[in-house]
RNA sequence: GGGCGGAUAGCUCAAUUGGGAGAGCGCUGCCCUUACAAGGCAGAGGUCACAGGUUCGAUCCCUGUUCCGCCUACCA
């Protein structure tokens, strides 16, 4: 058989894009129904159309690869399902940049115009990730590849919508909900982000109405609200203020006099002056207050958060400065406003919270407007119980009381977004029935739906409402929450609402593989979906993996330009080094802090194991002959040992999500195991070709070689098959041939003890040069006497090995006093005593050594000694402790024994030398 | 404000439930030895953040402090 040639060093690059074609081509990705093999799923986290691939996407979307190459490898039948959301706010955000730059507008194509637009930019730019994640050798079934627009997963939408409505899980409503006055609609609460900032804090003086001689100081962090103050309030128990309660007080700026309220719920007396301004149409508190004293709501903000108020709510003089202006412009404006006419006592510094639309950092404002809500409680309350009794596993198992702690206080879904992309909201108003047409909205034309208005809500369009009005329905403008679809992910995706034969094999799903920023916003809604319309959690197991960070733990942010870009990274270094380096840094709980040296590192592992199939390869020509592992060489009943033992560990570690301890287990074993000392130790026996040990040491170098590939191929897939093809295989991809497992015929604790005989001998010879200061490439002569009988029979038996090993002639095997014959120095181990000639060695610089080894043995011999003197210790020790310290005690002292004997060699060498 | 996690070699991290701390990368020295210089061999390097406490004994358990993260929150 012609021996296959490799270059002398892997590239990757036509590697990775051959495979992945032929891969995809043959179908091995697919998931088949019919496959008979224990079902494993995961759904993948799906991207944002508008996403390309960065850090946090090649950790999540390697570790879940590794998952489903492992277990397809062991023959379960399994399913990556693969798609992307149609993240409403961002996609719409990026046409409408499109559409600006071609000088028109969403408002000025219409509706359906722009989305044909949106959809055309989709067909052509979006998803551009999809083809990243194949890059990174995601084996998903493309053929299933779904999104959240689709036909199916819209159906599902509206499906669920008209369900939790008849259930009465889901209402419109006028509340105060978490306006972004750049994206021009609604947010839940958790797509805000709260930051932390020094603004001020402004001591208004407000005069009261029947004494303007008296002062009330009001405290606050945003005065241009005050336009919209509708009373004050202070605690109602608190001396100071409490004979106020039911007086009035005029409103600096305005014409208007508002009441002072007592409530113990929002005032903080210990907190500024311990009075609060409500202003309910504009902040939460003063929201709740506002209905527990049922004061008027003031809108003074339009939908841009710029001022606007009617003509009677402030004097002329500073409606006119502020009207139309921004907040950010107003405040100055009010604030030298209040200065100006005396009523401005103090301004401090002050810490607080600002809150960010998460999509585009633009400051929110709490807006009061009509919206729908899933009501949550009666969805949470299945979900927690699902986590708390273990039906969905949370890992690490540090998360559940976070996920717990946040259900347990969750509040009502704001589910509807003013936007156009998305899913329409699926409910009707007649215009008949309420008695007047709608206004319509001048900015873009569509129906400004009066709170009042009843919805009627259906999967299509109702032929006619209640009444029998059929023509002037009107469906609401409003679109879903982006999340609302992604919660319905992992069976929508599978085809639900139809019964599919998918469906019923792959739900629940084994794994959900996905970072902790989106616990809330997608794993919690999940689960309460899930629990909801199918009766079942929607994962067993949710493995929650860390954040990447760069090599100084910051986050990375494109405009810190501290970004390490996966495609750049793949580029220079090949995607199995990429995907080495996540799964080596995935330790749960921790972040990944990720530098480009340590890919480095693993694109040299690729390398190393490259260059040793091409030492396999160039050695492979000739008669395999296989042996029971029993028969075997040495080397070979030790590989197969230690390869046994690496299957064992990397199977129980990926079985517990550790893939950092399963890729060290490979590195340690592929790299220092395999090939610093088995394809060294073998080396001998194939130089000669014909022998009988050649022809089995060739077997099996070429087993444990193809075993190894496979045990790796999860990490790195393109390079074990790239390799696994050029060895005798079975089967036309590694893709499916079966995950390696334990042989028990291949453990040989005989082997392994044997080696480590070998390795203590090494290690005693070492020490010698290191000692004498030989450089390494003088030829030594060694002495060696084993120290028991079966010691001393593997040192005989491996003589010619360790002569190998170690580079040196004439390795003599013998009895103790051989070993300490005179110009010799002499160490000892446990089971060996080694010795080597003194000639030549600078003897000075060996009697420092040896004294600074002696210094150091001496000390911790006297350490153990004091601890045992202690009479403490001695009688409140366990006794396995107290024989532990004896014969550390009784080691450290041969040990010391042993270096004053060395010492003296040394001297008497010394003395040798100056007398001759 | 509340909660959680972390602090171990120059760097990144390990360490089966308290009994002299390990690995990778980096560093130093010597080697281009026919698989691999993206390599080999050898080596140096630690007051386990700080202060107390419990214990015969603490990197590990407890308390406090400092620093760093993250999550959460309506002190105007």
């Amino acid at each position: 058989m012609p021996t296959p040639q490799l270059d002398k060093t892997y590239s990757p690059h036509d590697v990775e894009d051959r495979w992945y074609q032929r891969w995809i081509d043959a179908g091995l990705f697919h998931a088949d129904t019919t496959h008979p093999g224990q079902p494993y799923s995961i759904v993948i986290p799906p991207p944002n159309v508008t996403g390309s691939l960065h850090v946090g996407h090649a950790l999540n979307n390697t570790l879940q690869d590794i998952l489903i190459r492992w277990r397809r490898m062991q023959g379960r039948n399994t399913l990556w399902m693969p798609g992307m959301d149609h993240a409403g706010i961002a996609t719409q955000n990026v046409v409408e940049r499109h559409l600006q730059a071609e000088g028109t507008s969403r408002e000025a194509l219409g509706r359906d115009a722009f989305l044909q637009r949106v959809w055309q930019w989709k067909e052509k730019s979006g998803g551009t990730i999809l083809s990243q994640l194949k890059r990174l050798g995601a084996s998903c079934d493309w053929e299933r590849e779904r999104f959240t627009m689709d036909e199916g997963l819209s159906e599902a939408v509206r499906e669920v919508f008209v369900r939790l409505h008849a259930d009465g899980l889901l209402y419109r409503g006028e509340r105060l909900i978490n306006w972004c006055p750049r994206c021009l609609t609604a947010l839940s609460d958790i797509e805000v982000e709260h930051e932390e900032i020094t603004g001020k804090l402004y001591t208004i003086r407000y005069a009261l109405a029947d004494d303007p001689a008296q002062v009330l100081l009001v405290a606050t962090t945003r005065p241009e609200t005050l336009l919209g103050d509708t009373a004050v309030a202070v605690h109602p128990e608190d001396e100071r203020y409490r004979h106020l309660i039911g007086k009035q007080v005029r409103l600096p700026l305005t014409t208007r006099t508002i009441p002072i309220v007592g409530d113990a719920i929002l005032v903080d007396r210990e907190f500024g002056t311990g009075a609060v301004k409500i202003t309910p149409a504009h902040d939460f508190n003063d929201f709740e207050a506002g209905e527990r004293h049922g004061l008027p709501r003031i809108k003074i903000l339009d939908i841009h958060a710029h001022l606007r108020m009617g003509a009677s709510l402030a004097e002329s003089a500073v409606a006119e400065a502020v009207e139309g202006l921004p907040v950010a412009k107003a405040r100055p404006k009010i604030e030298q406003l209040l200065i100006d006419q005396g009523r401005m006592e103090k301004t401090e510094s002050h810490k607080m919270a600002l809150g960010k639309c998460y999509r585009c950092k633009t400051v929110v404002e709490p807006l009061l407007s009509d919206q729908w809500f899933v009501k949550i409680k009666p969805l949470a309350e299945p979900a927690i119980q699902a986590v708390e009794d273990g039906r969905v596993r949370i890992l690490p198992d540090a998360w559940k009381n976070n996920y717990l702690g946040w259900m347990r206080d969750i509040k009502d879904w704001c589910v509807s977004r003013q936007i156009w992309w998305g899913h329409q909201i699926p409910a009707w108003y007649c215009e008949t029935c309420y008695g007047s047409p709608f206004l319509r909205r001048t900015s873009d034309g569509a129906p400004l739906i009066p709170s009042d208005a009843a919805a009627i809500v259906a999967k299509s369009k109702p032929a006619a409402c209640s009444k029998g009005h059929s023509d002037a329905l009107v469906q609401d403008p409003d679109v879903l929450d982006t999340w609302f679809s992604s919660a319905l992910w992992p069976f929508s995706t599978l085809g639900w609402p139809k019964q599919t034969p998918e469906l019923k094999m792959f739900y629940p799903t084994s794994t959900l593989v996905t970072g902790l920023d989106i616990l809330f916003f997608w794993v919690a809604r999940m689960i309460m979906m899930g629990l909801k319309f199918m009766g079942e959690v929607p994962f067993r197991d949710v493995y929650i993996h860390a954040l990447v960070r760069d090599a100084e733990g910051q986050k990375m942010s494109k405009s810190k330009g501290n970004v390490i870009d996966p495609l750049h990274v793949m580029e220079q270094f090949g995607t199995d080094a990429l995907r080495f380096t996540m799964a080596a840094m995935a330790s749960p709980g921790r972040d990944v802090k990720l530098a480009e040296e340590r890919i480095e590192g693993y694109r040299n592992f690729t390398n190393k194991i490259w260059n040793a199939a091409r030492f396999l390869l160039m050695h492979l020509d000739g008669e395999r002959v296989t042996v029971s592992p029993a028969q075997g060489s040495f080397p070979d009943r030790w590989i197969l040992s230690r390869l046994n033992a690496t299957i064992r560990t990397v199977t129980q570690e990926l079985e517990q999500y550790r893939f950092d301890r399963a890729s060290s287990a490979l590195y340690q074993f592929i790299w220092h195991e395999y090939c610093d000392k088995y394809i060294e130790m073998i080396k001998p026996a194939l130089k000669e070709q014909a022998s009988e040990q050649a022809k089995t040491t060739r077997q099996t170098l070429v087993e444990t070689f193809e075993t190894m590939m496979r045990l790796l191929h999860p990490f790195m897939p393109f390079i074990t098959e790239e390799i696994w093809q050029t060895l005798p295989h079975e089967g036309a991809s590694i893709v499916r041939r079966p995950y390696p497992t334990l042989r028990a015929d291949w453990d040989s604790p005989d082997a392994e003890q044997e080696f480590s005989l070998l390795e203590e001998c090494r290690g005693l010879m070492n020490q010698e040069r290191a000692i004498l200061n030989y450089p390494a490439g003088k030829r030594l002569h060694f002495k060696v006497h084993g120290k028991t009988d079966h010691a001393s029979t593997t040192f005989q038996k491996y003589r010619e090995l360790i002569e190998y090993m170690e580079n040196v002639d004439n390795l003599l095997v013998g009895s103790s006093s051989e070993v300490t014959a005179p110009h010799l120095l002499t160490l000892t181990s446990g089971s060996a005593e080694v010795g080597t000639s003194m000639e030549g060695a600078d003897l000075q610089k060996a009697k420092d050594n040896v004294l600074k080894q002696l210094a150091l043995l001496q000390k911790e011999a006297a350490r153990t000694q004091q601890k045992l003197g202690n009479p403490d210790f001695v009688s409140k020790a366990p006794p396995e402790v107290l024989t532990d310290h004896h014969d550390r005690l009784a080691r450290e002292s041969r040990m010391i024994q042993l270096f004053e004997q060395a010492l003296q060699q040394i001297i008497s060498e010394q003395k040798h030398n100056h007398t001759a």
